[in-house]
Formats: C-alpha cells, structure tokens, sequence
DNA sequence: AGTGCGATTGACT
DNA sequence: GTCAATCGCACTA
C-alpha cells in the first residue's frame, strides 16, 4: 500500500490505492436528521469483481426513531435488525416483490433508524451500472434514479444487509471534495404514515433526483 | 396457516 | 397523470 515511491520499477498500478477512503464512523452526525443531511453529495463506492461502480448521493429520506414510518416503529425483527446497528451499516430490504432499498444506519447501537438512499448521480462504472439494470444505452439519470434502481444499478440485495460502510468492503461511503450542495426539504415519498414531516433532503439543482425539485430551500 | 400490505417500478391512457 | 405486478414479512389466530 505505502512506499510506492521506494519502489521506483514498480509502478503503482494498484486500483485499489485510488478508491476514495471510507468516512470513519466517529465523524458521521450521531443523529438522524443530521446523518441524512450529511450524506448528500458524498460518494457511495460498490465494487463488484473487478468493477469499481462509484455514485454521488442526491437523495436521502429520515426514518427517526419513533417515527411511525419507520420499518423500527415496533421494535427489532429479524428483517430490520440492521437499524439497530451502530450508525454507518447498510440495511437492506426487498419490497414491493421487486426492489431492493438501501438505507444507512443511524444513531447508536440499539437504536432503531436510519437513511434511504433514494437517487444517485453515477460516477463510474456506468456501464457496468446499465449492465446491472439491463439496459442498452440509458441516459445516465435513469440508471440510478429512484432507491430501487440504485440498489440494481450497484448490484445491492440482501447479501449487503448489515455491511460495515465505514470499512472498505463491497460497499462504503466516502466524501467527495465538492463544494456543500444546497439542500432542499419535502415530504418523504410514497408513505402514508407520519407522511407530514420534511424529512426527504436533496441537492436542489441535480437532474439525478428521483422526484419534482418541488419546495422549500433548507 | 392464512392474510394484508408495502420507504417501487414500468407500462400505459 | 393512473394502475397492476409481485413476494417477503409481520401480524393474527
């Protein structure tokens, strides 16, 4: 890994040096609301095989503990268990009997909650990504646009159900040297309990959102 | 053991 | 814009 520059013969050709590094778990907002915040803009890196797939967050919903929303609302199950992990684990879960969500644990161990991942602007691998979602040759937007086609586009199921995201692995999260996005609020999509609360986040200006740039600057 | 229902998507009017 | 497909899971008994 270190002492390339030692070796002047051998060039670093190691793919794996030039992967963003993951985010340490002790710098992720230890809240909810402050996590889904936080997540936007930054990087979402898949590997599968040889592959590097790499995504930049756009979208996120909040799901706060004691939120009626929330698949934690009544307690531990063997399907939502990952929600109760220490913030920075993938939960994964399948629904509608064809898509798969991915979502970002939060608060602290015990603790049931966590952040949708619901729309990415790919980076790299597109092609990989279009392969993934078997499509021939697909604007970018339409790889990655909406939670259920992120998760294929990056090859996500419930393989990933649990996985550390602060670690280098299958999948983890990185920062991108971008300057902050401009964060926007509306409702969460496509629930009918506790529907009120502005607890969906996104990049005000990206074409890569799943849903209308409708209301308010936040 | 049976039932109801989704944190969606893709097809269609 | 509307709507059906589809199936794993949680809940009731």
């Amino acid at each position: 890994m270190e002492g390339g520059l030692t070796v002047p013969t051998r060039k670093i050709r190691n793919a794996e040096a030039a992967l963003p590094a993951p985010i340490p778990r002790r710098t992720l907002p230890t809240d909810t609301i402050g996590l889904a915040r936080f997540l936007l803009g930054c990087l979402l890196v898949r590997r599968q095989g040889r592959a590097v797939l790499i995504g930049r967050i756009v979208e996120t919903e909040a799901y706060r503990p004691d939120d009626a929303a929330s698949h934690a609302f009544r307690g531990q199950t063997p399907r939502n268990k990952a929600m109760f992990l220490h913030r920075g684990h993938a939960y994964v879960y399948f629904i509608y009997g064809s898509s798969f969500m991915l979502n970002v644990s939060s608060e602290a161990e015990g603790i049931g909650a966590g952040v949708l991942i619901r729309a990415l602007e790919p980076l790299k691998g597109l092609d990989v990504m279009a392969r993934n979602r078997g499509l021939e040759a697909p604007a970018p937007a339409a790889l990655t646009r909406g939670p259920g086609r992120l998760a294929q586009a990056l090859a996500i199921d419930r393989r990933l159900d649990g996985a550390d995201l602060c670690r280098p692995g299958p999948l983890w999260l990185a920062r991108d040297d971008a300057p902050p996005p401009v964060i926007a609020l509306s409702p969460r999509i496509g629930i009918k309990k506790n529907a009120a609360p502005l607890w969906r986040f996104f990049i005000q200006d990206s074409p890569f959102v799943s849903r209308g740039r409708f209301f308010l600057p936040g």
